[in-house]
DNA sequence: ATGAAAGCGCTAACAG
DNA sequence: CTGTTAGCGCTTTCAT
């Protein structure tokens, strides 16, 4: 490893090395064996700590290592060991708020796990056919984990025939593991709160239905629908990004909240917290650590049970509800 | 591709096809060739579209290779042709919309120039050492772009000695290509725009200096000390998140933004408009696309120029902050 | 247009 | 404890 000037150096004279790549041949274990008079075997042991190589051996590869600046190629042990340690996680709306905390969840523990994990974003149709197909057209990882789209009969089909590791979450079909909520509950209970409170005509915003194969909003629309029928002193909000909106909205044109309307979302993001907004909290990091749990088990050849895992929704209250003060009906 | 059955299924079977591992021997290219009775030499053209193909040999070997249900190896494909087509993003904190909007960024230009994503989350020191370390430590990836992390003089040396192809996004790093903006003249401008409105005592929220090596809200907060050093009729946050946190404590305390106090962010994240908050816009998708075109630049051996380049920042006026009404001092 | 064969860089089984 | 060697599954000359 040669000197490499830094910090002191001129800033006038913009070092550049890193600017253009160097072509550095690469050096791989058989150059390291040849110049450490050993076998690429022993180079091999030495890098993954096998107990049965000399002390003395070991120091002196470790130190050729160093000085060829040698890196091991994780593609050349992957192709060798016959497995990725590399997994796929594919979400829809990568930035939404909901997706981004199952979205980390799942890393964690792939992390954990020694999994890499590959994300790929579906914000078009044509996005999530194409990184649909590639799951089963493809042998690029040990697995797969599907959040919140739906696959059709032909995507599971071929899931199935290519024998895909899949867990999904947020999302269900019939045979694959799946960590969902009961998003017609969570409809129930947000429209439930907002009764208990005295509330009586009920605004509920959410996506226009069946705009993109989600399948959360609407039946969360269904909770709602089938909890009541009537207009507004209070809104559900699909999500609770939708819910700042209406907040925003509300505040826009003077009503006060909750004074003039109550407000409750859905996901119980992290910011919801920060804003007192009123929801349903649904275990998103833990969906997304479950989901992503559940495809190693699948990996490691275990049988995952039960298939379909349901995770607890809960109303949180914060400021954003309040009774009906006007005229609350009996 | 045997039939499988979907949807009319007696659900109360469940089905498990995917619950458990199918050990369904991989078939790779000699077998397809041979069952096709061709050379591997041939499906690999095929696979790779080579026009040297008779037609009817391409038919009658996709025809194999779909009833064989075959699925290329990327990883032989990857390491035969000497490249991952594989990236690597280290980000802190990937929850954060600021962060994830630069992913969001970087994922969307490396999908289309054909390269997978591997994200890294840092959420502690030691995991930013850990991931640090690994990219300069094996050779797992074409090249990587660190997110608003610094890297320390043995990073730095690390990754010109192994000349890891690198790309920086909200941080910078002499000889390495950044993409940054101003900080200091974000500070500058929030608080102008502060003052401009009449407000002559700001207060600034934001992180505890120097907790993680990030430097961002460090330089915001030094922006914001040069331009003005007396307490509060107004609020500068060094992010939008703490702009948030900022607004709902204001509600909460019965203080009424911004007939009481404006309050004025920094991102311009998206629920920043959703909610009206004043804020300083940088581009933070763009961030991201531009780094991740750079490194792809670098990875194709090109040079890339300016190394540091900045982008710019404005004040986006909303709904939070607002004329000092009580008594604009002269 | 197609086949044969030499790698790519590692792991692991086998010998010693 | 260490060396040898056969793969892993593809791409890619080089012949033909």
């Amino acid at each position: 490893m040669e000197a490499v000037p830094y910090g002191g150096t001129d800033l006038a004279t913009e070092p550049e090395e890193v600017s253009r790549l160097k072509s550095t041949r690469r050096v791989n274990i058989a150059e390291v064996a040849a110049t450490a008079g050993v076998s690429v075997g022993t180079v091999s042991r030495v890098l993954n700590e096998s107990p049965n190589v000399r002390e003395h051996t070991r120091t002196r590869v470790i130190e050729v290592m160093k000085r060829l600046n040698y890196r091991p190629s994780r593609l050349a042990e992957s192709l060798s060991r016959g497995q990725t340690r590399t997994v796929v996680i594919l979400v829809p709306f990568l930035t939404r708020p909901s997706v981004t905390e199952r979205l980390a969840g799942a890393i964690s523990v792939l992390d954990n796990e020694g999994f890499d994990t590959v994300v790929r974003n579906v914000e078009t149709p044509g996005q999530r056919d194409r990184h649909l197909a590639a799951l089963t057209t493809r042998h690029e990882a040990d697995g797969a984990v599907v959040v919140s789209l739906r696959l059709n009969s032909e995507h599971l089909a071929a899931m199935r025939s290519g024998s895909v590791p899949l867990a999904m979450v947020d999302t269900e079909a019939p045979g694959v593991p799946c960590t969902v909520v009961d998003d017609i509950r969570g409809g129930s209970l947000a429209t439930e709160h907002l009764i208990s409170l005295g509330h009586r005509r009920i605004g509920f915003v959410g996506d226009s239905p069946d705009e993109f194969g989600f399948v959360s909003t609407r039946r969360r629309l269904l909770g709602y629908r089938r909890t009541l029928s009537a207009p507004p002193t209070a809104i559900f909000a699909g999500s609770d990004t939708q819910a700042l909106g209406v907040l925003a909205a509300a505040e826009k044109s003077g009503h006060s909240v909750p004074a003039d309307l109550s407000v409750i979302g859905y996901d119980d993001i992290e910011s919801a917290a920060l804003l007192g907004l009123s929801t349903i909290h649904q275990p998103l990091t833990e969906s997304g650590a479950r989901g992503a749990r559940r495809l190693c088990a699948l990996i490691r050849g275990q049988l995952v049970r039960p298939l379909r895992e349901e995770l607890p929704l809960s109303v949180v209250a914060r400021t954003s509800s309040a009774m009906y003060a006007v005229a609350g009906a009996a």
